[in-house]
DNA sequence: TTCCTGTTTAGAATTATTCTAAATCCATGT
DNA sequence: ACATGGATTTAGAATAATTCTAAACAGGAA
């Protein structure tokens, strides 16, 4: 099972299961996600999205976001302030933000880093979310990603 | 060593050690982040210290907020997409969001988690700064915080 | 005192996001 | 095929957090 939302068949059955439409809109929101992985935020997508769409309004874009998230296509990262920003890996992973180029790369964790963390609660806590998230300087290209 | 910032003797040392003067506007913003530890945020440190000072405008807050975070004596917190907290807490700590109060906890970590952690980043990674934050559901008290 | 730089202030500006209300779409029942 | 109703999209207004701007102010060095 890969867990990083793969297709836009995976969209539509995702969207229906959960009782929603599979609109040209969400299914063009979600191939930009899918198609350059580098968390972009809800604008860059809306420009992405424009060239294909060119009516498509940033209030869709938004709409359909939510969605995507709702459904558990893409996931939302929230580093410091700034946009929100999109990302198809589902898998637990971390974030690394490049204070020098603004950019966000993934950091993939080894299979229990999370569990671990976790546990780290005292009693009485219970997180249905754990996010890392690292700032600094990456290399200039680190190990190829974006 | 108390990485907790204790005092607004602290402040003044601080503040002159990097060359800033230490204010009154300064001193009551970060006495006032030391007086209720429930990490407020900016609009609510501006609520609590026009109580004392009623000429003091929200920019100035931001602006000594913002000093105070240059000079290490507070800590930004950002979860999510909400208003950015602060924190005098200067220890390596996660924190706890909680979904239904939308109150704040401090989680304190064992000596080395944070050291841990940065070992994850892959070669060419320099992280400054390691964020961990957990969101859910706290029992009502769990440990008596806030 | 005078000057200089750092600081504060009020209000305007910016930015990301959400809201609103109207238009449109689509599946369904007739 | 056709009307109905709920879901979706749209454009633009509204909101909220934060930053910017320009003018006033303050305090220490010359």
């Amino acid at each position: 099972m890969n867990s990083t939302a793969k297709s836009c068949a995976a969209l539509a059955k995702q969207l229906t299961d959960s009782g929603l439409r599979p609109t040209p809109q969400r299914e063009v929101v979600f191939k930009v996600i899918l198609e350059k992985r580098d968390h972009p935020t809800a604008d860059e997508i809306y420009v992405r999205v424009k060239s294909q769409m060119p009516t498509i309004s940033l209030a869709t874009v938004y709409n359909c976001l939510e969605t995507l998230v709702h459904c558990g296509l893409v996931r939302q990262v929230n580093l410091e302030r700034a946009p929100t920003r999109y990302c198809p890996n589902l898998h637990e992973h971390a974030h690394f933000h490049d204070d020098t180029t603004g950019q966000v790369h993934d950091i993939e964790l080894p299979a229990d880093t999370i569990k671990e963390l976790r546990k780290l609660l005292p009693i009485g806590f219970d997180a249905n979310t754990v996010e890392l998230a690292f700032r600094g300087r990456a290399a200039s290209d680190p190990h190829g990603s974006n």
